[in-house]
DNA sequence: CTGAAAGCGCTAACAA
DNA sequence: TTGTTAGCGCTTTCAG
């Protein structure tokens, strides 16, 4: 491969003045500016950004760790961070923590080490006090923000507001009369997969169901877990006449169930979930949901990440963002 | 930052032992490898894969240009690059074309510059003869593989099969006896849409149906282009008894224009679609679709691209990807 | 079993 | 306006 050295020796100037060129930092000659580019040109020479980086002490790269199968939103997060920071000159490394802790610290060493100027990172489940792999980041000193779940911890946080949104769901349901109503619940330990649960039970009780009425069933943030979960529902001598799916992909698992069942929402269930999809409005039934807001999410994660780098020291955000209610009418309610 | 030979010194040793230790790649006495890693732990030392990178000449680094958002198996396609990639050890830089030729040129050049040790691309728009992207690929000497798309140039390519798939599709619709059909395509200038486009007409053709009858709308692939595409259909004097959507996003736009305008599926207009959804089975109607087999092309790219790195010289590979029909109720069909 | 030293290719102070 | 040179932090050959 050709060096920038090469490219000095052929345009005959020194490396520093083809770096200057290649970088406009500082002035020079016309004339010489023209030899380095034709030598450039002539040996179809590619600057190593390696190197440079290395020398520079900063990559221009942003470290993505999320799961990427279980986020129903992976295409339009990556879509908006990828279009923020690329707007701002920085790449993006991928790396997937599969929402397992041990494959999230591995990730997170394996992109620390590639030295990416800042991190944002999606949580895996927080086994309760102390985050062994947020100090890792931060004993690296490198800038984080945390996306779609919070975690106690000195660092930008932005997630989704999980409580309220789900019991205003539940209380749909409530209020359309059901009484025996299942919760299908995500990954256990995560914090979103905690409140959601937490805001279905909140509803239940304050509406005085029986404790020992209220389903929880465990569906794993996939699409196979949310089936089988609806799956054992149904066999109970009293199945729920409404549910709610915490995820976006449990609600599918779900609605496979149900129609591998025989069953019509929300003639003979009744389905709200957590997540919105595109094509809801189009399909029957038409789900009813909670849309979460990623873009805004996505955007305002990359964007306080950059100031961090830049070296901000604002004191640390720790933002919820709202989901809004898709009324439709897999809920039971007409068009 | 604490560098190797700040632990070298703590340790007593030189700097190669300590690389040594962190590598495994020579003996050590293991009293001195003890204290090497006791230093490291002491420091909380960690590796600047920058140097390392640039000292190996390889950066165990793969690059992804792609365009996220057209791109409707995006997260299954990251997913699976991403699983077989991360289980050789590499790790995925993404970089988003928007399918748009001059981007695409820029992200190429930014993985380029990081020094990735391979590169998979879905090539934008060929306008027609040579690639100047591909080219820039070949003059770094960059091992590289196409998906999603065939292009005119010598290298490994995965892509679906796009003709006859279309073909069938309409042939399908032409057996249950409609007679004017659209189709909706995709991006112009992309060898899909113009494969999935002559699969269409062939179809037409064969049938006997007049040319002047064969309705062809430009979605741009995209959920609004598509949806726009339909609204204008629907505004013929004669609008189409049956629509072939030839991707993904388009269909789910289709669908939304068929709704606005009160229009059933497959009662009133028939509906077909390239790509298929999870979610397909469950919701009515039904889509008959063809569904791509992404984790098959995907697998079979980044082995290749692996192959590739290893300095595999095999002849280039240029494999279509069958897609397979899901047949369902979208098409009038009965269940 | 271990160390010295020469790179890897670039940037940026300093000097001219 | 340009060149010299000392790093950036690691790997790896060659000696010992």
């Amino acid at each position: 491969m050709t060096t920038m050295d090469d490219v000095a020796r052929i345009a005959g100037v020194s490396g520093s003045t083809v770096s200057h060129v290649l970088n406009g930092t500082r002035a020079v000659n016309e004339r010489t500016r023209f030899r380095v580019l034709e030598a450039i040109e002539s040996t179809g020479y590619r600057r190593n950004g390696l190197a440079r980086s290395l020398a520079m002490q900063r990559t221009q790269t942003l470290g993505l760790a999320i799961s990427v199968l279980s986020n129903p939103y992976f295409g339009s997060l990556v879509n908006t961070i990828e279009k923020v920071a690329s707007a701002a000159g920085y790449t993006i490394v991928l790396a997937d923590t599969h929402d397992d802790p041990e494959r999230e610290e591995q990730t997170v060493n394996t992109l620390l080490d590639r030295q990416v100027d800042g991190l944002i990172l999606a949580p895996a489940s927080s086994s309760g006090g102390s985050n062994e792999v947020l100090d890792m980041v931060r004993a690296s000193r490198t800038p984080v923000v945390l996306i779609d779940r919070f975690q106690d911890f000195p660092c930008d946080q932005y997630a989704p507001e999980n409580f309220e949104p789900v019991r205003l769901l539940a209380s749909h349901l409530l209020e359309l009369g059901h009484r025996r109503i299942a919760a299908i619940t995500g990954t256990r330990g995560l914090s979103t997969t905690i409140e959601r649960t937490a805001g279905f039970i909140a509803a239940m009780a304050a509406a005085g169901i029986d404790r020992s009425a209220v389903l929880v069933e465990e569906g794993r943030s996939t699409a196979d877990g949310g089936h089988a979960a609806m799956d054992r529902l149904l066999g109970l001598e009293s199945p729920p006449t409404a549910v709610v799916s915490l995820n976006n992909a449990m609600t599918i698992g779900v609605m496979k169930s149900l129609r591998q069942a025989g069953l019509k929402v929300p003639k003979d269930v009744a389905l709200v979930g957590f997540d919105d999809f595109e094509w809801a409005d189009s399909f029957e039934p038409r789900l009813t949901t909670m849309a979460q807001d990623i873009e805004s999410m996505a955007t305002q994660a990359v964007q306080m990440l950059l100031q961090r780098i830049q070296g901000s020291d604002a004191p640390f955000a720790r933002e919820s963002i709202a989901p809004f209610m898709r009324h439709r009418n897999s809920c039971g309610c007409p068009d």
